[in-house]
DNA sequence: AAAAAAT
């Protein structure tokens, strides 16, 4: 098919008539793969289907090609529409998307629902309530991957999916979850633990840095949550974890855990040793366009949701910059504001571990308290720097993109970029942008965000980044102390 | 450049 025969598809879809046709084009490879199944299960003959030529091989690649191109037209040119919505509609014509409105319809398992309205949930979110029923779908859950802003509820729908596919009974591993990051990893399982906490004896392990087992042990708990390294080491290596009998896989922030400058090598590692009855879920608040290809190959038959760009708008975080002619003059500038954004709780995101750890200094010896947290730390240090801030005990942590990504603190109404987040090649780095700022505003809350901009070569990323998210973002003086606090 | 790490 050529591009301007998809064009005119896309075209033709936007008037709402080829829905069905498009659907049915990405079923196909699906359906087939049903059919084999049932061929094993019980072995009938395919009764006759008029035109009951059968499907090659070829004809199944086929199709996957062009669903797959259609899936990436479909986001170029109808962000509104995603696969989700074009599957459900081709299964019930007169729900333009099935979702459920209320936990009870998903059919929890009664501890489990206790522990979601124990936990404050009480009705989905709107991730939540599109991803889930495929997620939960019995006997043919979904593989998912899915993107939705940061603050929306996506750690809630995996845990719930793992939540309610491990039985407790067996005392193996049934689910694996995998984060960037210790800290991230900490937190999902602190929601785990206190979503299953009524659950008959639910154990949850962490394979994280430090956790150190003895040599043949074998893991009795039902959910392992971990970091890439320690993750594989177990899995493979030391084989503490029976993965044949893992039956559902997330990755977390799986951009950066697929990415080739992530963590791609051992997440992959650990994602081949299952089997492939394992149901695979990927979530993430951003997905470049080559990880978008990749996480598609890696996972078979994926449901792919997205949100309509608009919905991607940050409207929610106000956005500030603030002019300073070098380093010393951006720490000047910060310590003006330190009273203003003391008022509630602020996250100093800086690009290496040096500045930050310079920052912390100065900022301490001019007698501001501060948090400091990097990879630098020991362990135990990092964790605790991370409870007190969370208890508030420190206004400020100044750290770098080890808490870009996920951390969930709900004090936190402001988000410095003291230094802008750029890439290896110097160029700004969107995502992490988006996901640095993400720690505030979140559910819906208001945020501000503010960033250093000290030579031209950074107001020039800066410009790269307003382009990208098509919204402006202000200058702002530190001079006027009481113009500040007006707007936090 | 940061993070992951039983290297």
């Amino acid at each position: 098919m050529s591009g301007q025969d998809w064009d005119k598809a896309i075209e033709e879809q936007e008037k709402g008539e080829l829905a069905s046709k498009v659907g049915n084009l990405r079923l196909n490879p699906a359906e087939k793969q049903h059919a084999a199944g049932d061929k094993t299960a019980a072995p009938t003959q395919n009764t006759g289907d008029t035109n009951n030529k059968e499907e090659s091989e070829e004809d199944v690649a086929k199709a996957v090609a062009d669903a797959s191109l259609l899936n990436k037209a479909l986001h170029n040119k109808l962000l509104d529409i995603s696969e989700t919505q074009l599957e459900v509609q081709q299964k019930d014509p007169n729900s333009p998307l099935y979702s459920v409105k209320s936990f009870e319809e998903l059919h929890l398992k009664p501890d489990l629902l206790k522990g979601v309205y124990e936990m404050g949930f009480n009705a989905p979110s709107k991730i939540q309530e599109t991803a889930l029923p495929l997620l939960l779908a019995d006997p043919r859950p979904k593989n998912m991957i899915a993107q939705s802003q940061s603050g929306t509820g996506k750690t809630a729908a995996f845990v719930l999916t793992m939540l309610s596919r491990v039985n407790t009974n067996n005392n193996w591993p049934q689910a694996i979850c995998l984060a960037p990051t210790l800290e991230l990893a900490m937190q999902i399982g602190a929601v785990v633990e206190q979503m299953g906490k009524n659950m008959k004896e639910l154990k949850v392990i962490y394979a994280v840095r430090g956790n150190k087992l003895p040599r043949g042990s074998k893991i009795e708990h039902h959910i392992v949550i971990g970091t890439p390294g320690t993750m594989l080491d177990w899995c493979i290596k030391l084989r503490f974890i029976d993965m044949n009998r893992i039956t559902v896989f997330v990755l977390d922030e799986a951009d950066v855990m697929i990415a080739t400058q992530g963590h791609q090598d051992q997440s992959i590692r650990i994602q081949r040793k299952l089997p492939n009855t394992c149901q695979m879920m990927l979530f993430s608040a951003t997905y470049e366009d080559s990880v978008m290809q990749f996480a598609n190959k890696i996972v078979s038959d994926p449901v792919v949701i997205r949100l309509r760009r608009e919905e991607e708008s940050l409207a929610n975080i106000k956005q500030f910059y603030v002019l300073c002619s070098n380093e010393k003059e951006k720490y000047e500038a910060l310590s003006n504001i330190y009273g203003a954004i003391t008022i509630g709780q602020a996250m100093i995101f800086c690009h290496t571990r040096k500045t930050a750890n310079w920052l912390a200094s100065q900022m301490s010896r001019e007698g501001h308290a501060v948090g400091l947290l990097s990879g630098e730390l020991d362990i135990s240090q990092r964790l605790a720097v991370l409870k007190r801030f969370k208890e508030g005990k420190e206004k400020i942590l100044i750290t770098t993109n080890v808490m870009a990504r996920g951390i969930d603190i709900e004090q936190v109404t402001i988000v410095v970029n003291f230094d802008l987040p750029v890439d290896m090649s110097g160029q700004a780095d969107c995502e992490t942008y988006l996901h640095r700022i993400g720690r505030t505003g979140r559910f819906g809350k208001n945020g501000l965000a503010i960033n250093f901009v000290d030579r031209p070569r950074n107001m020039d990323i800066l410009q790269q980044i307003e382009r990208h998210f098509g919204r402006k973002i202000l200058p702002l003086s530190t001079d006027d102390a009481e113009e500040l606090e007006k707007i936090v």
